[in-house]
DNA sequence: TGTCAATAGATACTTGGACTCAATAAGGGC
DNA sequence: GCCCTTATTGAGTCCAAGTATCTATTGACA
């Protein structure tokens, strides 16, 4: 402890996240939580793994689970089915994943749940949840590709 | 091959798509066609080759693969994460899945595939392809309910 | 019927994650 | 500030699902 490393405000929010639900604050979870606020984009259990050589197998997917819980982490299901994570910066909603730089947006403002909700009616369902990814090329590979170095 | 069993047409329709792509008929995949016929709903591989004691392991995931790829199956992601297939009877769609007794219908005339485009292309996005599973409470499971023996 | 590429099966390996349990460390009360 | 209780950690083991490899077998076609 005697050294304890500057967080960004993005960790330490994730952090409070955890106090509220009454988790403790513990060195290992500091690291984590600062690991998950530098990542720009979703990474795999094992690539946050090898960001934190010094913490045990068991903490880093323990901690995954926790964060996703907790609503600070969501899970991300590429097209060859590989799981991997982000950030969840609101409640529910989808992603927009780049197969080519692997990107992702968040996808909002849009009528899928209303659609989803009324077409489940019509056949005689009672929705309670989904799970809905989307893959394709976003706006800067397009345009890479529109005009090659 | 002495005793060639006798299977049923849906059975048939499966061996008989794999060979219009040059995939050869045997013994282990007239096994696999005819298991995968017999169902009514959707499966593990694990309860596939439950089915088929026979079979080495390496052949029944070949064999899933196969017809996943020919298109006779498809893949169906369940709420915990689970990986199930099913009889893909048309091309593209998705799945309304009863999170109580497993059932799942297909999801189609519905407008989900233009909403995606549009929001797409609202986002810079080209896009390439999707995954979309819907889980809640079919029309039966609600209906028992609401009639409680 | 013989030939040969495709396929099957056995098995080892890999990946991703869960479980167990003794040791450690937060943090609230004093 | 110290102690006690309890949550948490990390090492290691275990497990399930799926893949790779290699040799033996088999189906299709000449």
């Amino acid at each position: 402890m005697a050294t304890r490393k500057r967080m960004s405000p993005l960790a330490e929010q994730i952090l409070e996240a955890l106090e509220e639900r009454g988790y403790r604050t513990t060195e290992p979870r500091r690291s984590v939580a600062q690991a998950v606020a530098n990542q720009d984009r979703h990474f795999t259990a094992e690539e946050l793994r090898q960001m934190l050589p010094g913490l045990g197998r068991a903490t880093v997917f323990r901690s995954l689970k926790l964060l996703v819980d907790v609503g600070v982490l969501c899970r991300v299901l590429l097209e060859d089915g590989a799981l991997h994570y982000q950030m969840s910066h609101r409640g529910h909603h989808h992603h927009l994943l780049c197969v080519e730089c692997g990107v992702s947006q968040d996808l909002t403002g849009c009528d899928i749940e209303d659609l989803l909700a009324e077409t489940s009616i019509r056949h005689g369902f009672e929705l309670s949840g989904h799970w809905l990814e989307v893959y394709g090329r976003c706006r800067n590979c397009r345009a890479k590709e529109a005009v090659p170095a």
